[in-house]
RNA sequence: GGGAUCGUGGUCUAGCUUGGUAUGAUACUAGCCUGGGGGGCUAGUGGUCGCAGGUUCAAAUCCUGCUGAUCCCA
């Protein structure tokens, strides 16, 4: 077997953008469907999105949110019920004009986003303050024609997502739970997908169009550029007036209702390949691991084989019975080094090996893939196992906080920001909050408003491009 | 939005300038030998050169259109 074609041939830190897509691929993560922009995932791939959404929906029931079901298409006079909310996606909408061969009148979209054909459905719903709160959450897909620069998970013309809309009938119960969705996106980004995030709100310039107000989570990448990892929006009333979602409260006046959205994507995926990938390929957190653990037996002849494949099964069982994904790699022909890039290239955070020679001295080779450390467990030991997975889970996500501080910097003078922007990275630097500043810094460094974070505002300093009296401290980053 | 490069068995690739139905590696299948970090030998399978059209006796090669991918800049 040769090994040029089989691993990632270049490295994360030299050629990052095609190590990456390497990485989804050759991984089998996903490959290229044969229509521009649009990705298909292979079941490693869709594992980790199921893990993810298992998680979620745990959460999102948790709080009171149940799913639902919405269609793909949405008729024109529907999508344009909310003018800015239409004219900031309509450059990107897929459009549905005929049926076989006849013209469809009123054109239907390909969902770019939900609000609106569920906006339409709350309003049929509601109408009384006991309807609410209503709180659902649709899986299902969204499609943006992304003409440009397509990547898989980061930017395709359909992505995989959660979106959520929430209805309430006061103002402070709506953006109650807007910061509720962002904590469960936050910790579950960090518990699951050991993940760092910074949460505050987007400036008016970023935030969603048609919302009130946007908050975000953002990561950095390990090339510097800042990733948008879920978005909460506080939508106000502005579309529950246009689509009359309105109730009538306690004394019997009609209000229209307050209301939210939110969604995280794939792009997650996207994120943690980025994050924790290295130049021999994927790395998985243990929580969303398809495999947690592979056991590679290693034998001679067949009477090795019988002895050594006994006490492997021995072990599948024991770790199975604590709940553990075990994958025995039992495959005839191939050798145990083939192997061993070959899982360590899928990214499987745990692997055993089990020979005669460990039969001999009763313990097992147990190899992390994080940090590609080799250790020696007794037969005895086997129950260490699930707590080992979760160290590796806590050092990824402390290994990537690390990585995260290195390259998050405090930036208050403009040249050093120009000057330092080339190498990417999240700046901490001052802003007076007028968009004619972000608008500027962004045309002269490519470097745009990410994330206000929650506790930023400050008043003390300079706006870094005009030098006035700052409102906060921002963190400026390119973006993907 | 602007620019550049590219598309040949599953994968990577030679051939293209100077037209004559395709090179090598790897993968895959079978057998034997091997087996603790991408093994060896032997014998096989697999493509009609992204798609459509044009020029020609003849097109992977020349021309046109389309499509897809990658990278750089805004």
């Amino acid at each position: 077997m040769g090994k040029q074609n089989v691993g990632i041939t270049v490295s994360k830190e030299e050629d990052f953008s095609e190590w990456y897509t390497q990485v989804v691929l050759k991984a089998k993560l996903a490959d290229y469907a044969p229509v521009k922009g649009l990705i298909v995932l292979r079941p490693d791939g869709y594992s980790i999105w199921e893990s993810l959404r298992t998680t979620f929906d745990k959460k999102f029931a948790r709080n009171g949110i149940r799913n639902g079901f919405l269609p793909i298409l949405i008729p024109e006079s529907l999508l344009g019920k909310e003018q800015k909310h239409f004219a900031g996606f309509n450059p990107e909408v897929f459009w549905v004009t005929h049926s076989g061969t006849n013209e469809i009148g009123d054109r239907l979209a390909l969902r770019p986003t939900s609000e609106t054909l569920a906006y339409t459905l709350y309003s049929k719903w509601i109408q009384s303050w006991r309807d609410l709160p209503l709180k659902m959450n649709f899986w299902n897909t969204a499609l943006r024609a992304e003409i440009k620069a397509t990547k898989p998970f980061l930017r395709t013309s359909e992505f995989l997502w959660q979106e959520g809309h929430t209805v309430h009938s006061t103002k402070e119960e709506a953006e109650k739970e807007v910061i509720k969705i962002l904590d469960i996106y936050k910790n579950t980004v960090e518990e699951e997908l050991a993940i760092p995030v910074s949460t505050g709100k987007k400036s008016e310039k970023e935030k969603f169009v048609g919302a009130i107000y946007t908050t975000t989570m953002e990561s950095i990448m390990p090339d510097g550029k800042a990733l948008q990892m879920g978005t909460s929006h506080f939508l106000g009333q502005n579309f529950s007036k246009p689509f009359e979602v309105k109730f009538a409260d306690k004394d019997n006046v009609e209000h229209f209702a307050w209301q939210t959205s939110w969604g995280v994507s794939w792009r997650l995926i996207g994120a943690m390949i980025m994050i924790h990938g290295d130049d021999k390929g994927l790395v998985l957190p243990p929580k969303v691991a398809p495999m947690q653990v592979v056991i590679v037996p290693i034998y001679k002849n067949d009477e090795g084989k019988n002895s050594v494949l006994s006490k492997v099964e021995e072990i599948q069982n024991k770790l199975e019975s604590k709940d553990i994904r075990v994958h025995v790699d039992d495959r005839e022909g191939m050798s145990p080094g083939y192997k061993f890039n070959d899982w360590e290239l899928k990214g499987v955070p745990l692997r055993i090996e089990i020979g005669p020679k460990d039969i001999e001295n009763q313990n097992i080779v147990v190899a992390k893939r994080y940090n590609l450390e080799k250790i020696s467990l007794g037969f005895t030991e086997i129950e260490k196992i699930p707590i080992i997975l979760d160290e590796i889970q806590t050092q990824m996500l402390k290994k990537a906080k690390e990585q995260t501080e290195t390259i998050t910097l405090n930036i208050s003078d403009y040249s050093e920001f120009k000057s330092k922007i080339e190498k990417g990275g999240f700046f901490n630097s001052p802003w007076c909050g007028k968009v004619e500043c972000e608008d500027k810094i962004k045309e002269e460094t490519g470097a745009e408003i990410r994330v206000i974070p929650f506790g930023s505002e400050n008043i003390n300093q300079k706006c870094i491009y005009c030098n006035e009296q700052s409102v906060s401290t921002p963190i400026f980053a390119r973006g993907y």
